[in-house]
DNA sequence: CTCATATACAACCATTTGGTTGTACGATAC
DNA sequence: GTATCGTACAACCAAATGGTTGTATATGAG
């Protein structure tokens, strides 16, 4: 499986838009289904501007893509990204395991 | 199995926390071993105190601990922090997944 | 055509972030 | 005891963040 690693940039930028709960959320409603910003904004306390600034953060960051329909810009969650996030952090669990690993090593030539 | 979820206040520091390549690059480095404060800033090209506040800013995520062995304070990964983040990223996925399912279902019924 | 809607974007502002230097203090080495 | 090492923490600063309001523009409705 051939895994398009992202620079430090982008996964900075990434992880740094997840970190905020209403971009979290919108997240949430843009991967369940498609969403125009206006819809968005109306759900936050908050103006549109504001929403639409997290809009783009997510959309640098490749969380959310958007595209026009008419007047309206639609929003689609990118569960690539959301992906490439999650084996990172799987990467760093597997360097817990592999030390855990090492210390049964240890243990065992000790048993011996 | 019982998953103890973060507050949304402690996710953003968190997803925060990761957010920063030193940062990134501390949490490898004490998942996969025993750490001394002065290590880790022998390693980076910023000032001691720097990397001291990337240390402090991992350990209010609680993606690592401290724990003081002579006048040295050794840093701890912390992997079940990053299981939690992992685990909210997967509850991300699977919003995804279980659109694609229902997707399906109305492709199947139309074929009826 | 005119009006309302949806979006884009600039300018502005307060707060947070990420770095610095300097000072203080406990633990270890000599 | 004194010097050194490792850490803690405060004060400071520039830049980034997250919000605001205001203005402009394109699309759709009537």
């Amino acid at each position: 499986m051939v895994v398009y690693e992202l620079s430090e940039e982008q996964t900075n930028k990434v992880f740094r838009a997840l970190a905020d709960a209403t971009r979290r959320d919108i997240v949430r409603r843009t991967l369940h289904a498609e969403v125009s910003i206006s819809e968005l904004a109306a759900s936050y306390d908050m103006s549109f501007a504001a929403v639409q600034k997290h809009v783009a953060a997510l959309e640098v960051a490749g969380l959310v893509s958007k595209i026009a329909r008419g007047r309206e810009r639609i929003v689609r969650g990118q569960p690539d990204t959301i992906r490439h996030a999650q084996e990172l952090l799987t990467s760093l669990e597997d360097i817990w395991r592999q030390r855990i690993s090492r210390l049964d090593d240890f243990l065992s030539d000790e048993a011996t």
